[in-house]
DNA sequence: TAGATTTTGTCACAGACATTGACATAGCCA
DNA sequence: TGGCTATGTCAATGTCTGTGACAAAATCTA
């Protein structure tokens, strides 16, 4: 564990103002941005930042990046490909497309940061077109077609996306913030007054014991419920009970 | 429509340094957000803007929020509130929650701006508060109990809350990424190779076609059939089928 | 009513950020 | 060789969040 607040990488330049030609490359400034989102937050990522920690001028990712969006957009291909590097489309597509999910999560909860900046973006780059066509391959098997099954890929994807990028969100908040965010189950809603807010006073003592994880088996268990119970066609396996048409 | 590109509101000294008491209030200051976000964007919205638009010093709003954070947890009751508003607790426990769903992402959808910076977060205040408790009022009438109700309840309400923070964060982007941002269905998509991507090839006349609608309606239809097979106790109408147990 | 205290607004300013345009040099192609 | 372009540097602009010193108004206390 190196701490390296002030790091002092190769330089770009040999000598007064000489400079190397391919120091600084589109990948190289992508994995860098993930590495200072990684240790300082969505805070400790700025143009300028990223240009010293590669050893380069503040202004340097200019002429690679059009702009700090362009960048973003960058990152958020990265993950998906992270996400879904060895995703290996399973016989039954109701675990395919759980097993994407999963994945998804585990790669933004891996960089939340970089997730929280760019989860919601569609970056139209290699990855996600990708990522696209194996979630789009297993709607079909479904049996879903045409306007019904881009549909369902959207909406699948989308609450994906939508659920693990506010998680991330969530993760990536600075961390006074995210602490108090999470000490609201603990403390606010813990003590609230019984009169006032009979429900939540049933569940005082539950509500902070729920995890991340909880919520997110328990939430994704619903979609793939509701989900079987409209695919015209079963999974092959006989562990996701489909539709009783 | 006054473009008001530079206001010139009432001002809060009288002359020469002198200031009027109560001239700025918690209240007007979260409004006078809303305006600009809803007017601005996310990039139209800064606290020195703030404090000019309000006809006060740019540093003005500090003495009524510690900081920008603050303001913006504010700024999420004050949507929830909005959101919530009339909302009343249906006969049918789904009905309800259908209801409150739809209702935050029509209030989101109004100020997407507010939204997108505000979705994730926990306020911990009056409004939050509230719908927690209307929602958990639900969530105990389809006899979930003690941690299960917990775990539903945080389940359904992160979900809308992400789901419809994440479009809003969409709609609030800046004009040209929006706009670029939702093409890649019509261009990219629609253009793919059908070696490459057979099963994008197969459904890319119907990808451009389906709308934010769509998607939240089917989403949400997937979310409350999969809730209502799990809930002990099915809905008072027979609109929405139960469990088979 | 007078004096002390707190609240609220103003002002000057520090430190950071995204981005731009002018400049320089290194490698490449003719 | 001579020129072009890609890449890095540098200086600078206008903006942002947040702080601390100050001043006047409202409020509280004697």
């Amino acid at each position: 564990m190196t701490m390296d607040t002030t790091p002092t990488p190769p330089q770009a330049r040999g000598r007064r103002g000489g400079l190397r030609r391919g120091f600084l490359t589109a990948g190289r400034i992508v994995e860098e941005s993930l590495r200072l989102l990684d240790a300082g937050g969505v805070t400790g990522f700025s143009m300028p930042k990223l240009g010293r920690a590669l050893g380069a001028d503040p202004t340097a990712v200019y002429r690679h990046f059009a702009s700090k969006d362009d960048l973003i957009l960058a990152i958020a291909d990265r993950l998906i490909a992270e996400a879904m590097e060895d995703l290996k489309p399973d016989a039954c597509w109701v675990e395919t497309l759980i097993d994407a999910t999963r994945r998804l999560r585990r790669t933004y909860r891996a960089h939340p940061a970089a997730a929280s900046l760019s989860s919601y973006r569609t970056t139209q780059r290699p990855a996600e077109i990708r990522a696209v066509d194996v979630l789009l391959d297993a709607v079909l098997q479904a049996g879903f077609e045409g306007f019904q099954a881009a549909v369902v890929y959207r909406s699948l994807g989308d609450f994906a996306l939508a659920w693990c990028g506010g998680e991330a969100a969530l993760l990536a908040l600075p961390e006074p913030l995210e602490t108090a965010d999470r000490a609201a189950w603990t403390r606010t809603y813990r003590a609230v007054e019984r009169a006032e807010y009979p429900h939540i006073w049933q569940v005082r003592d539950e509500l902070p014991l729920v995890t991340d994880d909880d919520i997110f088996e328990s939430i994704l268990a619903m979609v793939i419920a509701g989900l079987c119970q409209r695919a015209p066609r079963p999974c092959i396996c006989s562990r996701h009970p489909g539709s009783v048409r």
